[in-house]
DNA sequence: CGCGAGCTTGACGTTGTTCAACTAGAGTGG
DNA sequence: CCACTCTAGTTGAACAACGTCAAGCTCGCG
């Protein structure tokens, strides 16, 4: 972790959510005065599950994974996160604990936003807070989304839209590869290690997919879609 | 469904969330002009997933299951809802469906609050815009706990927590019965309405509980508590 | 070269679903 | 009053889905 100096202000920001264009001069500027910026190293722990909410986190490079500490050390992976994602979490304006953890998974660059600053932004600017609304709402469709995936498809069906997620989603940069640890495709699916591992030799033997490693090159995204809807 | 007559203002209404309280006179009034109040028989479809989202529900009177209808004809309830509660959903400033169904348990009143109001009062009031974010964040606290529950634990746990959720959250009215169908308790906790009843009968045959066609005594909260934990 | 982390595979047991049949009770019409 | 029907609950047997365990493998790295 290495701290970076601040040449830059949150004014005049490249990596800017469009949330915060909604801010004035002032309140962006205020949060500035209480933002620092930290680079994390592959594999770092961002925030942990159970620890004080202090910050709001903002993905300015790099990849980062968020995932709910379970049962029985296993983890329930919500998400991964590029640039520029904001990542918060339900503790926000409630018991100001963090409910999941979020680690790196390349070397990441992430700004962390004071709580105070943001909640007194949110408190002073109306459209600001409706937008932030907006995006909870957002995320409340994905859970039902993930809800659904998780309890009603088969594990071909979690597999299918799972790498259709990544593809989409994460590693959309023209060629079909996308990169996963096993470990990692089976936590974001809700199934162990091992059956993940099967499904992914299935595809293969089936020609849907090529595995060289961690990498796997999706072949046939219409098949894979088929089996997402229901498989 | 019957129309009431309008006897009481929003301003002074006894069924108030805290939330509301919130507002100034003239926000209320201005809710109030546009809302209407709708009586349920029980079995009744209150909203349906689908359609287009043009009023908050808030419960006054009833209980109210909400649900997702998920894949292959199989549902998935979030909850229950007693007075006085609110029932929005994902849609408010997204794309303005309804994500989910809610159905009338019992006979059943509902206030409903006309959306651009709402999201008026939310733009001119930032205490009550704030206390909307908080309460989005405890429901995706309990999404998350949602996700684990229904991924991470077995039947026997999973019936275990949902027994205890009806009875601290739903059913709290000093004896230890609930009442629920099976089928709705099996659409609770993910699983066959046939496991649901093996579950149950398994409960009990060790005399955790007493089952009386749809009543369920809960003779042994420890012993479910426990089972529920990890079971 | 040896070590450790992640990957792979097979055998096996458990968990949970499906299907089909049967039961009980509530309403309905003759 | 009796058939009839509909819904919800119940049960068992067969089956499929999924996890666990144990072993062996590969590959990068010190």
């Amino acid at each position: 972790m290495e701290d970076k100096k601040n040449p830059k202000s949150c004014v005049n920001c490249s990596f800017k959510l469009p949330l915060f264009n909604l801010l004035t001069e002032n309140q962006l500027e205020i949060i500035n005065q209480n933002r620092c910026e930290v680079r994390f190293r592959a594999g770092e722990t961002i925030f942990k599950q159970g620890t004080v909410m202090t910050h709001f986190i903002v993905i300015t490079e790099g990849l980062v994974k968020a995932y709910i500490e379970g049962l029985n050390n296993s983890n329930l992976i919500l998400g991964f996160f590029r640039p520029v994602s904001m990542v918060g979490g339900p503790g926000f304006l409630t018991d100001y604990k963090h409910h999941i953890t979020t680690t790196a998974m390349d070397d990441t660059s992430a700004c962390f936003i004071e709580i105070n600053s943001l909640s007194n932004a949110l408190k002073e600017n109306s459209a600001f807070s409706l937008e932030m609304l907006k995006y909870l709402n957002l995320v409340t469709q994905n859970h039902y989304m993930k809800l659904i995936e998780l309890t009603q498809k088969g594990m071909h069906g979690r597999i299918a839209t799972a790498l259709l997620y990544l593809y989409n989603d994460i590693f959309k940069d023209g060629d079909r590869t996308i990169r996963i640890k096993r470990q990692d495709l089976a936590d974001l699916t809700a199934m162990s290690k091992e059956s993940a591992i099967r499904i992914i030799k299935e595809f293969k033997d089936e020609k849907t997919i090529t595995v060289e490693g961690n990498a796997i090159i999706l072949n046939d995204l219409l098949r894979l879609a088929k089996i997402s809807l229901m498989g």
